[in-house]
DNA sequence: AATGAATGAGTGTTCATTCAT
DNA sequence: CATGAATGAACACTCATTCAT
């Protein structure tokens, strides 16, 4: 009768709602208080759910990094399409995920990670290495296979992490330049600096 | 005699000590308290040099940004280096506020940025572009003078400050590169990207 | 059949686990959640079986106060055993009650009691004062009878219970003293006081 | 102008009043906004005189303790008065500190003990310890003297400070007894117990 | 320049309890 | 009988800030 999102998951409307909060203003500025208003229910009520704010924001991460990997699934072991297709791939899916519509990882996952407990800390950074590593053996198989000159893969992973999550600071949906278009920019970017001589193209905007 | 200094560093010394907890704990989690403890007086004494928190913030940031630009002095306009020295230059230096001993700007900037008043956003905004227009000109110089491939110079800007910035994520004191190792890294990547085929190294590391 | 026993019995598990807890950290300190869990239901059952959490706490004093009169039951008007015996006896059961293995009364009968309604805390008193006038009638008739000095009865009876009720707080089950021994001190300790010269013993430990 | 007391020394102010709080209503049941508000000041102001509420009750009960010992001070190495005499003074100074205008000690002690950190806890009891060493040792100069009948003066002594403390619980300032006379009647109904045959009154009311 | 007392709004969280299912 | 969701009041405590001294 109520809120008719309310009823099957409730709790994934707390997440949806916490998130959208913590994405605008911070876990700090962010009560829970806050977040129940958001929910129009008592703020007790979230306790219902989650046992601290901690363990909220916990899952929270947790469902992100998740999505971020899912998103990568079969890509590791995929022998079909060549280094440079994935990695345009897989920078678009990230890009679109930081900047997208549905808004959902990025610098957040960087900044709020200080605010979790040591334990769940290392669970994410464990999930996040698991994503990180997916990259480093794209760019290792497309150095072997002779597409990419000798590099240090683990440094260019986190250069392009670093390119695609700080997006989230500059990115303007107003601005002149789509997420797509910036996550060709990023690809263009990495591959022109990565490809051999005579495989690049001449230029790219 | 002995503490003549002290009357005019007052100042200089509580915004030391509230960087250095800002840049550990972030903006929320600094309480006055925290920093008046760790000058070793009492709360209430901060407000004789800093009208209030958000004040103390952006005297920190526009410190920072100053910083930033002032190590850019005179190269916006130099003509003798190559764009290609300007670069590494500039990357290096930027590396080092980052990483280096006196850690002083980065991720902080994009992050607390939230938490000043929309003027002073303006106003620290201004300055940044001011950095950003630096590196902007040092790439279009490049371009025409026809060392770099032909593309788009601010993009290229936020891709190099992207890396910068985010290198203090990832970047361990313990780990097997040090800040210059990291700095050389990000320039041989871009200028990998940048340069024309023929001008770049084989590969980087 | 194998539960059949369970229907009458929750109630009684219920208030087993309850005086558990709250013997062990006191009414405030025992939430209603902590006794579900216990219990291994969910809190609101609880509210099946007691209207509220004052009424459970008062179906366990009055639940005590029972048993303690009970133990009296048919020593009032027994002409038999003489006062010596009988204070003997009660002194024994008292503490057992207090020290023993089910401990089950003592102080938080006294430091509980203010919890209760004006109503309640009407009809605990009527039961201790029951309890209380046994006590004062086999000391009243120990000095009739003239083996017992002449003294305040009540006061005697005051006593007596304020060294048996704070036993619970000096009592260690790892000391010297077993409850059966602090017992018999007690009644020593109180005999050697109430009975004539000539008819104490002439020393007790 | 305001308040002339609180001028002077306002922590003793907040004690005194969060004392009478306790000890009427008890620990967990007096909040710190009672207290305040007793206090006519806000709750926030209470944290500049005591770090947490366990440190307000440590305080408290410290001082307890405190005054407690004072009134025996001397007395332990007093050769001139007897043990009767010694005895009869430390039971009328104790139960006028539990029961007289000023009251100050008590059940409380024994009940919110458990209300202090495990390192307060160890520090408040080695002051108890303190006291019952006197109790202890003017007992034992009695039996050794010749007054008291051999018995166990530790055991004794929890006997004395049982029927002081309980006093509190079943004392009425409008009964028939003044602290006076009961401090009296607990003195000779120990005394009739301790001292040997011959020395004793007839009877004690 | 520095302090200590004071404030008022706010924080995360717990609690006893209710109610529809 | 039992549950899970919901509530609203309360709690200890922290915060940035003010102000008289």
């Amino acid at each position: 009768m109520a809120n008719e999102k309310q009823g099957s998951d409730k709790k994934a409307f707390i997440m949806k709602t916490a998130r959208e909060l913590i994405w605008e203003k911070g876990y700090d500025k962010t009560s829970m208080r806050d977040i129940a208003r958001a929910c129009s229910y008592e703020p007790s009520n979230t306790y219902n759910y989650f046992s601290c704010k901690e363990q909220l924001l916990y899952e929270l991460l947790e469902e992100e990094t998740g999505m971020m990997i899912s998103l990568l699934k079969g890509l590791e072991n995929d022998g079909k399409s060549s280094p440079i297709e994935q990695l345009q791939y897989i920078i678009r899916q990230q890009v679109d995920l930081t900047l997208g519509a549905r808004m959902v990882s990025g610098l957040m996952f960087d900044v709020e990670l200080r605010n979790l407990s040591a334990d769940h800390v290392k669970k994410i950074i464990y999930l996040r290495d698991k994503f990180e590593g997916v990259l480093h053996k794209v760019i290792r198989r497309g150095i072997d296979a002779g597409y990419f000159v000798e590099t240090n893969e683990r440094l260019v992973t986190m250069m392009i992490i670093s390119m695609i999550v700080r997006s989230r600071v500059w990115f303007s949906p107003k601005g002149e330049k789509s997420p797509e278009e910036i996550a060709d920019f990023i690809t263009r970017f990495t591959l022109n600096s990565l490809l051999k001589d005579g495989k690049r193209k001449p230029g790219f905007k």
